[in-house]
DNA sequence: GGAGCTTCAATTTTT
DNA sequence: TTGAAGCTCC
């Protein structure tokens, strides 16, 4: 028999129970900050000290971040030399490394490319085109929104054709050649050898499904398999889970129903909640001692959830200080909101002695981060905004690996769409055009054509032709270096060869020199990336750089590691935890969000969502709502959500009046109760005098006078004034303010007159160029 | 091939 | 209001 590992004593009962349990499926639910992470790691480290060896584990993540964070503790217990064993990564991941193995047997060459959702729209597009559809009627987004749901549901091209529901009903909203679409673009990607994220999925549940052999052989392999965060799982994700597990059931997956806030993008809560129903006898675990919040802001978010009707019941405590109760503010505008959040960060910094870091500003959708950084602005206070391009989805970035893939994968068309004339080489749209039209004509890829023009249609004249066939050899030239050299070496070669460095580095204008530092940065990874395998005695090629990289999108890790303060959506926040929570924009119509309205289905994934928010608070949590907020350059006028109705008012304190709000008018979805639309019954108290919206904002001195109405005569002049006049003032080393950037200082100037320039590293907005004839410098 | 214009739409996001 | 995307013109 096995000993009983000192660690376990580190958990608490009921995470003991979910750790130690291993016979069987099981549930464990998790609620917000009860140790979801570590009851997943321990188990881990529990299942090797009982003999399970590590190769013999899956473990499945939603996010390359979660996996290797969970690698790593996992480490830290039984040490990496063990830990490394582990098939453990996202689904997508360790699906297609499974995928490469057994990629004859359906069809496709091991070294098939992963289209990213931008390849995967552009060849949507493509088609729409090629079929002479209208692009107004099939739109790309809603195209590929269809198809993907149809991947969703385990429908294969042919199957969906056949489906008469979902053809009648793309039929009634004026789409009846979805289905067409669909068949070529799946056709399309086998063609080039292609698959996009969803295909990694049903893919494997097909490989799964018709060769039972090879379901077999990995559900034997892996005795047990793990699932964190498995309320986000779609159903083809279930479905696979199920064809591993058929033979042992040693499953057992983690997650917390009462934080599903992804059913948009096909997460499906059915599976978490009906789990006990698809695993015939398995045990289901609560964890249900919050370690992070206080017990009012427990008791608060226990309040709200309750509301909802779908949910496994569950007592979620914390032992923690009670806490103060939770603020409610609300703002007449989304300016006062923004003034008024600023400030009472600012305040709690003085009195508390809080760090910039441990305070967060939590919003329902990006648009609403806009008015803080404003006023954050304005104050020059730290912070740093989350969401918007990725790493890898930078264009620069994008185009080196798009070089990558066409090495790898010469049919690959969206990469060579994207490179064949970057940096411009001649080849323009027209000559594309026609070697696609060729490549069709002759049911072959594009690349094809360019290896035998002769034998195609293809109709360009001897000029075009030259250039085409250098640009194939130099393509065919790094590809035949690949076995030779390691990424990183041959990934500065193409950079150098293919003109992209000399393209970037012609200019050193701000935005140039963004993409240099971007390009830099992408190539020290790639060494990075070298030196980790060659360490570990694995491939340094191009081919499994490549690979890794396909299924990363990185937000940006943070070299700098000033304290900011944290501006994100509440989905970003989903798994973080702060001092201090700012929820913004507490209103009906943005959270709930007017487009989540048609169902209780989705009303409960917004209350959901306000959950989650509310839980990241440690110790304070405060929520405002804006009676007026400019959207879509019209104002708008809101009732406070429903939601804060739900809430127990014994938790809430409401700043600024009477506590007492309208009675609740219940509606189909409501759950709880509808704030009157109308009317000026007392409803939550306000802070700050009211004020006629349009003249304060017209008022406001520290606006730029561009917002005001001028004309725009007088505003050239106003500007030319300023640059004239101002631009002599500057030295290195003043502090300055920008109306946009915020405040900095000056590390540099350059020029005279007219092109006068500063250089000038904000503290918010990062190192600028500016041009003093334009920038509207002020100094401090 | 790029600058400058018009048009249109407008959640949430990871792989 | 902002922004992306597509189109036209040089």
């Amino acid at each position: 028999m096995n000993e009983i590992p000192e660690f376990l004593n580190e958990l608490n009962d009921s995470q003991r129970a979910a750790v130690e349990y291993i016979d069987g499926p099981s549930l464990v639910i998790a609620g917000a900050g009860s140790g979801k992470t570590r009851v997943l790691t321990y188990k881990i480290a529990y299942l090797l000290t009982q003999g399970v060896k590590p190769w013999d584990i899956m473990a499945l993540t939603f996010t390359n971040k979660a996996a290797k964070e969970m690698k790593e503790r996992i480490a830290a217990l039984v040490g990496m030399e063990v830990a490394r064993y582990l098939r453990m990564g996202t689904f997508h991941s360790v699906f297609s490394l499974i995928l490469r193995s057994e990629a004859n047997k359906i069809g496709f060459d091991s070294n098939f490319t992963i289209y990213d959702e931008s390849d995967s729209r552009s060849l949507c597009k493509q088609l729409i085109k090629e079929f002479g559809l209208d692009d107004k009627v099939y739109k790309p987004g809603e195209v590929m929104k269809r198809i993907s749901a149809a991947k969703n549901r385990l429908l294969t091209a042919d199957d969906y054709a056949e489906d008469f529901e979902a053809v009648q009903r793309d039929a009634v909203d004026g789409m009846p050649k979805i289905h067409v679409i669909y068949k070529e673009y799946a056709n399309r990607c086998r063609l080039v050898n292609a698959m996009d994220f969803d295909d990694l999925l049903l893919n494997t549940y097909l490989l799964f499904k018709y060769n039972p052999e090879v379901c077999n052989k990995y559900a034997e392999h892996f005795q047990f398999v793990l699932v964190d965060e498995y309320q986000d799982t779609n159903h083809v994700q279930q479905q696979i889970v199920m064809q591993l597990t058929k033979k042992y059931k040693r499953v057992c997956v983690v997650g917390d129903d009462a934080q599903s806030i992804y059913g948009f993008r096909g997460a499906n809560i059915d599976n978490i909640l009906d789990f006990q129903e698809q695993y015939d006898g398995a045990r289901l675990f609560k964890l249900e001692q919050n370690y992070r919040s206080t017990q009012r802001i427990v008791e608060a978010a226990n309040s709200l959830i309750h509301k909802n009707e779908r949910q496994i019941h569950k007592d979620v405590y914390s032992r923690n200080d009670e806490g103060d109760r939770i603020e409610l503010t609300g703002l007449n505008s989304d300016r006062e909101e923004a003034l008024f959040v600023v400030k009472d960060i600012r305040q709690r910094i003085r009195q508390e002695g809080a760090a910039y870091s441990d305070f967060a500003i939590l919003y329902r959708t990006n648009s609403q981060s806009r008015a803080f950084e404003d006023e954050l602005l304005k104050v020059a206070m730290p912070y740093r905004i989350y969401g918007g391009l990725s790493f890898y989805q930078r264009k620069e970035i994008k185009d080196v690996v798009a070089y990558f893939r066409l090495i790898i994968n010469a049919n690959d068309e969206e990469a060579l769409r994207r490179v064949i004339n970057y940096p411009a080489r001649g080849i323009g749209n027209t000559t594309i055009e026609k070697v696609a039209a060729a490549a069709r004509i002759s049911g072959i890829s594009m690349w094809d054509v360019l290896c035998q023009p002769e034998r195609t249609e293809l109709n360009v004249n001897k000029g075009t032709l030259t250039k085409l066939t250098s640009f194939r050899m130099m393509i065919e030239d790094f590809a035949g270096r690949v076995e030779t050299v390691d990424a990183f070496e041959l990934g500065k070669d193409i950079i150098k060869q293919a003109g992209i460095s000399q393209e970037i580095y012609s200019s050193t204008e701000p935005d140039y020199l963004a993409r240099q530092e971007h390009l830099e940065e992408f190539l020290s990874s790639m060494q990075e990336f070298v030196e980790d395998q060659r360490e570990q005695g694995n491939p340094t090629d191009l081919v499994s750089f490549l690979q890794d990289v396909s299924l990363l999108s990185d937000r940006e890790d943070d070299t700098d590691d000033t304290p900011r303060i944290t501006l994100m959506t509440v989905h970003s926040a989903k798994g973080l935890e702060f001092p201090n929570v700012y929820v913004v924009g507490l209103e009906e119509d943005i959270f709930p969000s007017q487009l989540s309205m048609n169902s209780m289905r989705e009303i409960e994934e917004e209350r959901r969502l306000l959950y989650v928010a509310i839980t990241r608070a440690e110790k304070y949590c405060h929520l405002t709502y804006a009676r007026m907020r400019f959207r879509f350059g019209k104002q708008e006028f809101h009732a406070p959500s429903r939601f804060l109705r739900d809430i127990d008012p014994k938790l809430l304190n409401v700043n600024g009046g009477s506590s007492s709000y309208s009675p609740a008018r219940r509606t189909a979805y409501s759950g709880g109760s509808r704030p009157s639309l109308f009317g000026s019954a007392p409803e939550y108290g306000s802070v700050g005098r009211s004020s006629v919206p349009q003249q304060r904002r017209m008022q406001e001195p520290d606006r730029s006078p561009s917002l005001r109405p001028v004309s725009k005569a007088s505003f050239t002049s106003s500007s030319a004034m300023r640059g004239g006049g101002v631009s002599a003032a500057f030295s290195i080393g003043d502090h300055v303010v920008h109306d946009r950037f915020g405040a900095g200082i000056v590390t540099n100037m350059e020029g005279n007159g007219d092109s006068a320039k500063a250089t000038v590293e904000f503290t918010n907005a990062g190192t600028k160029q500016l041009l003093l004839k334009f920038a509207k410098l002020r100094k401090l």
